[in-house]
DNA sequence: GAATTGTATGAACAAATAACTATATAGTCA
DNA sequence: TGACTATATAGTTATTTGTTCATACAATTC
């Protein structure tokens, strides 16, 4: 039985009127930081337990100087903990709502292939 | 009193297991249609009710041509309706995962804002 | 202290892309 | 048909950014 996030499609609605400027471009930033197909790996891998820098390197097919750079990235923008532990730095997902984002919008991108591949069988008949 | 919308954690868990290469860049693709500060602008404006290009550039700082292009990304990627009306063109949201998403982002983000205040508040002691 | 291991960082390069100008297309009305 | 309006599209430029290689840093062990 897991907890359930709800959200109010009238709080939803009052999103878009009052966000100053500064506000919109921090927003972007977030998304642009899940834009990144090598984020998202290294985010997914995250979802199990939190990792080393290595154990990320060698799950995903990546090189250490790259994950090492995605990694200081998400955390500068504090999507991602970093505990270090001698030798090795283990991070972790710090942002639940980060992932919450990417179930809602793989959901919506399954339903939109889903209306393409639909109307496609249509237009070949 | 609005429709409520509720995610199962459990289910949201289960998100990063089974995903193919190729949904993963297609869910980033789709956070990168939001990454611009220019397109949430256009889709923050949409929220309010359809509106036609010029519509849009008169409410936001931009130019047509640009605003132009944004829209047709956009509706290439289904995440805006096109309806044409004579010359004049309408474009709205088509899909509302997105506009959810932004909401749980800019809520997280504002919670990282205030951690930071909050930390910095702590050091200046 | 020297060697080793795990991670971070700097430089260089290539690719993607947002914005702008100018122009094209297409629908409307005189 | 011709003028006008709304939108779309090339072409160009400037900026950003992901990747890689090499190297630096830091903690550990011998």
């Amino acid at each position: 039985m897991g907890k359930k996030i709800t959200i109010d499609e009238e709080e939803v609605k009052k999103w878009n009127l009052r966000m100053p400027e500064e506000m919109l471009i921090a927003v972007a930033n977030r998304f642009k930081l899940l834009s990144e197909p090598m984020r998202l790996k290294i985010l997914r891998t995250l979802c199990e337990s939190e990792k080393t820098v290595q154990e990320i390197v060698n799950r995903i097919n990546a090189g250490q100087a790259n994950v090492s750079k995605h990694l200081a990235l998400m955390h500068d923008n504090g999507i991602v903990n970093r505990r270090k532990e001698g030798l090795k730095c283990y991070y972790s997902i710090a942002d639940d709502s980060i992932i919450f984002a990417c179930y809602l919008i793989s959901k919506s991108v399954v339903e939109n292939l889903q209306d393409r591949l639909s109307w496609l069988q249509k237009v070949e008949r």
